[in-house]
DNA sequence: GCTTGCAAA
DNA sequence: GAGAGTTTGCAAGCT
């Protein structure tokens, strides 16, 4: 027997004509050096791409529309009649088209009189017979006819890589119809672009109104006596017409295609031709990506020792060193080596020999023999697991080249050192394999990776050196962030005492409350189901209980809690899905997640990722402590399992108030702005009242949340649209909100203006200490990329210079408490606050140390304000 | 592996 | 003619 057969085939099919044409004039008139237009090809080549990547087709077909006149011109000799001729623009583009499909060794097809379309509908039609699934590509909405349960049918929308997926379901949701009464819909209404004429005086609005009641056309004149006045007497001339536009708008799918499905097998490119043609064509976006994505490229040789035993004579100032660490979770993984290189000499010491080598540990532990490093903090923390103190870390190359660019993704080292021209180290994931067929390589191999990974950062160090001091950024990198990675790695060693007990007994409780929950939310549906699954409530909601569905996510209807919320009141069961909601999420992430993750220790040890927001912050992950909930009190409790390790020991907050508004008063230098601050008023009573012009004492509540709402809009970069939805008011409203709380503050009307315009002019925003983000998209012709660059421009700085302020006062705070000589910890950073652990001795003194320290760590022109709080727990710190 | 939904600042 | 507040991490369902 054949295994073949039962391996289910993917088949992808482009309509070759439809597809270029979107493509010529959804992009502007391209050249390459000899003057031919490249917009078409280029255009359906990212398309490709895209599809490929995204589809993983087995099968793959390009047809295309052959000669001029078609079996349809026999019955109807206006068809397609009227049409502009083809630009010569385009003409010309199809022989390098087919150039281009041939590199890809993508089977092209086309058949004396027929269309593309017919080819595709025949094809498709014995692939469903197969069992097969297809995808059908095209930019004419008339081969929505062939979906089914098995072919899906691609449409592009605007552009040419945005794509509408036209499934059975999509094509009742949007009209109401199935898919083979597109067939009738088209011989009511015509297609202008087919020249199809259809009834005169139908169209998309009436052609859907009849279908609903009649079905086809032939129903739609059985009982015609139904229609009356113009309507009736259109109808009645035009039958012939009718019927003959149906026939049209066929898609035959019987047509003497002489290919048969297994001769259209996809093997991928040739990846040589490829190249040559889009050298020919200029395409050097896409080279340049291909050049990213290639496969191993071969590698300069590199001589490496492998040492038995460490003689201290080999470890110099000045080396880079890399311990090995088999994933991501350095507080628990296994280490599988050191590798270190000086200018001399690479060397590789595995892991037992590393592990009882005095002379490596006194190195590593000296201050005084500078070590060059990528993730310091990662080797740090391993390393303390067997006890090693690393010091003397002079320089982090992830670290580096995340101030350099924080754009990027540092999860690899060979992606880092990439970006500076150097690619003779392997990815990670080339060496151990990913998913299920990850493992330890053999010795040899896992040698020469730790070998290459210890020289490239050798090697690469001063490139970007060069670039953090070309771009004046030495300081933020040297003097910022590679202290405060020492002082991460410190608080994530010693971690977080969690109270396992307490958060069991919360789990006990919550599962008894989501099962009472769960009971009245089947009595109220009429019937179980799986209340967590989107799917399934969506059915029961909008279905069953027939309640107004007020969005739809690409996959069916929205049950986001903002859509229930405005559903509240139409019927009981919303509160309760609601509540389940809430109590689900804290069972699963909060009592079951964190339970999860307690070490040994009886504490939980998070990762702080330092090189990966765009803007500048901190995140945790394993666990996240930064997202613990906090607003409602349910949540809340949580935080009552996060408790001192000492007996007796106290938990302490300390949040900075309103950090971002006070940097954004210091940046835009609005008068009124930094009045309020250095008078210490309540900023969002002081914005209600300016905005709403009223004085400060006749302030309500719904106007102070009005302006809170405004003031986070500020923030984030405000559309009135954002505003609109939060405040659940028009868009309207929303804007003229703006517009007063810009009136009422210029200097920050000024400041977002000439952000705006620097990063037009710079392609990058800064912030208070010159962290940088690019926002290429800040001058493209696209709306959404555009705008979006836009809003960037405004909310990184601020958001970018707060989290400046708090790495600075970490790491004058850790400074602190060595100097004060006391026991205190600092354990954590939830992007404007620290909390820290204390012996009740030492809490008068850390109250008034910790406010001083963060409130000094940057001098703005307005104060910085510290709210302190202690407890026995983290939730008793309010 | 993607999508939806939701916790935080 | 639609688009449409930032940055994250994690769990569940579903394909």
């Amino acid at each position: 027997m054949e295994r073949g057969n039962f391996v289910s085939k993917k088949i992808l099919l482009l309509d070759g004509n439809s597809l270029a044409y979107r493509a010529f004039f959804a992009l502007p008139l391209l050249t390459n050096d000899n003057g031919i237009h490249t917009n078409a090809v280029y255009g359906f080549t990212t398309m490709l791409q895209k599809l490929l990547e995204e589809e993983q087709p087995t099968h793959m077909m390009v047809a295309f529309d052959a000669g001029k006149t078609t079996f349809r011109n026999e019955a109807y000799k206006e068809y397609k009649g009227g049409r502009q001729k083809t630009p010569p623009e385009l003409s010309e583009q199809f022989p390098y088209l087919r150039k281009l499909l041939d590199a890809y060794q993508i089977k092209q097809y086309e058949l004396d009189n027929y269309e593309a379309d017919d080819i595709i509908g025949t094809l498709s039609l014995q692939a469903e017979q197969a069992g097969d699934q297809v995808v059908v590509v095209s930019g004419d909405k008339d081969l929505t006819q062939l979906a089914s349960n098995s072919t899906v049918v691609y449409i592009t929308r605007k552009g040419i890589t945005d794509i509408e997926k036209y499934t059975v379901g999509h094509i009742q949701e949007k009209y109401g119809l199935t898919p083979l009464q597109i067939i009738d819909m088209k011989g009511l209404m015509g297609d202008s672009s087919d020249n199809i004429p259809g009834v005169p005086g139908v169209g998309e609005k009436t052609a859907l109104k009849l279908l609903a009641k009649y079905h086809s056309v032939e129903g739609v004149y059985e009982a015609i006596e139904d229609q009356k006045g113009k309507m009736k007497e259109k109808l009645v001339e035009n039958e012939e017409l009718a019927y003959l536009s149906k026939k049209l708008a066929t898609i035959e799918r019987q047509a003497p295609v002489t290919v048969s499905i297994d001769e259209l097998g996809y093997e991928g490119p040739d990846q040589d031709e490829l190249v040559r043609i889009w050298n020919e064509l200029a395409f050097k976006s896409l080279l340049e990506k291909l050049d990213y994505t290639a496969e191993e490229t071969e590698k300069e040789d590199l001589h490496f020792d492998v040492l038995e035993t460490v003689d201290a004579s080999l470890l110099e100032d000045g080396m880079a060193v890399h311990l090995e660490l088999y994933d991501e979770h350095y507080h628990s993984c296994e280490l599988l080596g050191v590798s270190l290189a000086s200018d001399k000499a690479t060397y590789v010491i595995p892991m037992e020999v590393a592990a009882q080598s005095e002379a490596l540990r006194t190195w590593l532990e000296s201050g005084s023999t500078k070590k060059y490093m990528s993730d310091s903090k990662a080797a740090t923390a391993a390393f303390l697991r067997n006890g090693i103190k690393i010091d003397g870390v002079d320089f982090d190359l992830m670290l580096g080249a995340y101030i350099v660019n924080p754009s990027l993704k540092y999860t690899d080292l060979a992606d880092i050192v990439r970006e500076y021209g150097y690619s003779d180290v392997s990815t990670n994931e080339q060496v151990y394999g990913k998913g299920a067929k990850k493992k330890v390589p053999e010795a040899a191999i896992l040698q020469e990776h730790m070998a290459r990974k210890a020289r490239a950062i050798f090697n690469v160090r001063p490139v970007v050196v060069k670039k953090l001091e070309e771009n004046e950024q030495f300081d933020l990198y040297d003097k910022l962030e590679l202290p405060l990675a020492k002082v991460l790695g410190q608080m994530e060693s010693l971690g977080v005492k969690v109270d396992r007990q307490q958060l069991a007994e919360m789990g006990v409780e919550l599962k008894r409350k989501l099962e009472m929950i769960e009971q009245e939310i089947f009595a109220l549906a009429g019937q179980e189901f799986n209340i967590n699954s989107p799917k399934q409530l969506g059915v029961i909601l909008f279905e069953q209980l027939g309640l107004p569905a007020i969005k739809k996510t690409k996959t069916g209807y929205s049950t986001a809690a903002d859509v229930l919320e405005k559903l509240e009141g139409k019927h009981e069961i919303i509160h309760h899905i609601l509540m389940y909601r809430q109590l689900g999420k804290l069972l699963s992430t909060y009592i079951e997640g964190l339970l999860k993750e307690i070490h040994e220790d009886g504490k939980v040890h998070t990762r702080f990722q330092q090189a990966l927001t765009t803007t500048g912050r901190l995140s945790s992950t394993n666990p996240n402590l930064q997202n613990i909930p906090v607003r409602l009190e349910e949540g809340r409790k949580i935080r009552k399992a996060f408790v001192p390790s000492e007996p007796g020991w106290v938990m302490v907050a300390a949040d900075y108030s309103q950090i971002e508004l006070r940097v954004l008063a210091h940046m835009s230098k609005d008068e009124s702005l930094i009045e309020a601050f250095q008078s210490d008023l309540d900023i969002h009573t002081k914005t209600a009242s300016d905005v709403f012009n009223v004085s400060l004492d006749k302030v309500t509540s719904d106007m102070r949340r009005a302006a809170k709402a405004v003031n986070f809009g500020i923030v984030y970069g405000i559309s009135d649209y954002g505003l609109s939805q939060n405040l659940n008011i028009t868009r309207k409203e929303a804007a003229d909100f703006i517009e007063r709380y810009l009136a009422s503050f210029p200097g920050v009307q000024g400041y977002m203006t000439s952000i705006v315009d620097q990063a037009k002019k710079d392609g990058f925003v800064t912030t208070l200490m010159n962290r940088r983000r690019y926002l290429p998209d800040i001058n493209s012709s696209n709306f959404n990329l555009r705008s979006f660059a836009e809003r960037t421009a405004m909310n990184t700085p601020i958001q970018g210079s707060a989290a400046d302020v708090i790495k600075q006062a970490m790491i004058e705070m850790d400074a602190a408490l060595e100097r004060e000589g006391l026991k205190s910890k600092m354990l954590l950073q939830v992007h404007d606050e620290l909390i820290f652990e204390a012996p009740p001795e030492e809490l008068d003194r850390l109250m008034k140390l910790v406010p001083e320290v963060m409130e000094s760590a940057v001098e703005l022109n307005v104060p910085l304000k510290v709210d302190i709080a202690t407890g026995n727990t983290w939730y008793d710190t309010k």
